[in-house]
DNA sequence: GCCGTTTTCGGCCCGACTGTTTTCAGTCG
């Protein structure tokens, strides 16, 4: 079994054993292991398992040692399974409806006999469900409701989508007379590819003006809850957010609880306590001593104060942690080791090299995509129309392509424009493996994208094996979208990732990070480790008309969560610096 | 189930809000 698979199971006996009202922290325990385990490259949990050194990785003991080890071997897990048919494979599904949690379901199993989604409505339609003890009218009809709308509460939104969303709010947070300061946080602001749900956290000394506007925003479907400090709102699409109100001189503490991760605070909150702090979304006090955190914190005297984050981590003893690195997976030891990398920013790009225009599937044409990209101030622009065998996408013929070549020179004479444009393609890489173009065509153009479009349907091995041989044809500058996953939609094709980097690195292939937001692939989880080996990065909007080109904002998020510098992006470097690239690859450039 | 310059047992981050209660358990983030 791959380590994902692993942590499946790990994941999965998680939900299992808090279905069984297990110990919190032993549920915790596996999940934490879980997410462990996906941290890991692929090789090193093969090293680790045969010299037997599992147990020296953190959040790994000896009993999660063992079942690694079983699955990693056999692909078997005989606890696993032993758990997994002693609860009514129903129940799980009920965790995702608003206000249901282990112990709820626990009560309804076991007094009504509730096995799924179909005994638990004919179960609130009865009534039997508000005579339970802990229960009442109330949260039958939120369970009915929550049944109704389970898909549209459930759904996460793309990053794009909810920062469309947010952005407004948090522009009309601001212009209220009442409010200081006000920001998104949660994983909006981590940057994080899909989002749940939206937080904003405000700092305001009258809290019921900002509460009213909140409430009323447009598009507001129900107000879930509302407190002294806190609201909650669904919008009519599904989508849910949070307002919190705090006094100014909680507003650091409060915006880096709530962009979390919920990984990174319980980390960062252990090592407060090592200290003998006490850290909480109301600041950070001594742990020693009656009352509870929130109190201190509003005594003045007991309260460090904090106007920023910086000062926050500063008083743990660490330098400033950017939000995108906050997920808990090694970004405090390293910011303790010392000062983090200098990460990506969205002004280092300068220009990108994957876009469309009117020849293939895109919507503007080649000099209004260039004028675009001068309007972005981009040194160059990169043009890599589909190629012929994408036919769906009107791909390029021989003919075509070369006359596209001649326009993008043209072009380039004619001095009309300041960004400079690279004449590419996106070349499909045929289901065995090989190219769409003659190795002639390919030679003439400044650059080569490759890119799986068809027969998704290949087992792991052959389609690993087809995308390598396209990273060895010696006309291939970059790969396009490795893993073909459409975000919410459509899951990546059975691929062998870690293979496909090592061929990358050692053919000097650069991988891109295509920047569309449905597509953010490469996935930010393998950039770390692989920029490390000396991948180069490409951040590529993929834009198919001007607009799409800012999509490279999106990019720059995920490329940030990879912990990836300046340094290890073709795209930051100088339009000179960019030729060196593709003549190394043996191409000619005119 | 994991972990340990308070260590091999007894902790494990911490608070808001709701609904059901009349002091609190459960859920959520």
């Amino acid at each position: 079994m791959t380590k994902n698979e692993i942590a499946d199971v790990l994941n999965e006996i998680g939900v299992l054993l808090e279905l069984k009202g297990e110990n919190p922290f032993k549920v915790r325990a596996y999940q934490n292991g879980a997410r462990v385990l996906e941290a890991l490259e692929e090789a090193e949990l093969g090293r680790l398992v045969d010299a037997a050194e599992l147990n020296s990785v953190k959040g790994i003991g000896e009993a999660l040692v063992q079942k690694i080890t079983e699955l990693h071997a056999t692909g078997r897990l005989e606890y696993f399974e032993t758990l997994k048919s002693s609860v009514a494979p129903g129940l799980v599904e009920l965790l995702q409806i608003p206000g249901l949690g282990p112990k709820k379901i626990k009560v309804l199993n076991d007094k009504l006999g509730v096995s799924d989604i179909a005994t638990l409505v004919a179960a609130c339609t009865d009534g039997r469900v508000a005579e339970l003890a802990g229960f009442g009218a109330k949260t039958q009809a939120k369970i009915i409701e929550g049944v109704k709308n389970r898909e549209a509460y459930g759904r996460r939104h793309l990053w794009w989508d909810a920062a469309a969303i947010a952005g407004p709010i948090v522009a009309g947070l601001r212009a209220l007379a009442q409010v200081e300061r006000a920001e998104a946080a949660g994983s909006l602001r981590r940057g994080l590819e899909t989002v749940g749900d939206l937080d904003f956290i405000v700092a305001a000394k009258d809290i019921a003006p900002v509460m009213t506007w909140f409430t009323a925003l447009p598009g507001v479907k129900e107000v879930t809850a509302q407190g002294e400090t806190k609201a909650s709102v669904r919008f009519e699409s599904g989508l849910q957010a949070d307002l919190r109100i705090v006094p100014a001189e909680q507003f650091a503490f409060a915006l880096h609880h709530f962009t979390g991760s919920k990984d990174h605070n319980v980390q960062l909150r252990q090592r407060a306590l090592s200290r003998g702090l006490s850290l909480s979304e109301w600041g950070l006090v001594p742990a020693e001593g009656e009352g509870t955190a929130k109190e201190k914190a509003e005594n003045p005297g007991l309260r460090r104060n904090a106007e920023t984050e910086t000062e926050i981590f500063s008083a743990l003893g660490l330098g400033f942690i950017p939000p995108e690195l906050r997920e808990g997976v090694g970004e405090i030891e390293a910011a303790e080791r010392g000062p983090l990398p200098r990460l990506v920013e969205a002004e280092d790009l300068r220009g990108a090299f994957h876009n469309h225009t009117t020849e293939s599937d895109g919507r503007n044409t080649l000099a209004e995509m260039t004028a675009a990209a001068e309007d972005l101030g981009w040194d160059y622009l990169g043009i890599a129309d589909h190629s012929k065998s994408s036919v769906q996408a009107r791909g390029l013929t021989e003919g075509r392509l070369r006359a596209q070549l001649e326009e993008i020179r043209a072009l380039n004479r004619s001095g009309k424009f300041k960004t400079h444009v690279f004449a590419g393609t996106e070349c499909d890489i045929l289901p065995d493996g090989q190219l769409d173009f003659d190795d002639g065509l390919l030679g003439e153009l400044d650059y080569v994208v490759v890119s799986v479009h068809s027969a998704f349907a290949q087992d792991e091995e052959t389609m690993t094996a087809r995308i390598i041989r396209a990273i060895e044809h010696p006309s291939a500058t970059m790969l396009g979208h490795l893993s073909g996953r459409l975000l919410l939609r459509r899951e990546p094709y059975r691929v062998n990732v870690g293979k496909i980097i090592d061929a990358a690195i050692a053919h000097r292939v650069v991988i891109e990070l295509n920047a569309s937001p449905w597509r953010l692939d490469l996935d930010w989880r393998y950039w770390r480790l692989a920029a490390e080996r000396g991948l180069m990065c490409a951040i590529n909007p993929d834009a198919h008309e001007t607009e799409g080109l800012t999509h490279v904002r999106a990019g720059i998020n995920v490329a940030r969560k990879g912990w990836l510098t300046r340094e290890q992006i073709l795209n930051t470097r100088t339009r000179l610096e960019v030729e060196q690239w593709f003549k190394q690859r043996g191409r000619s450039q005119t």
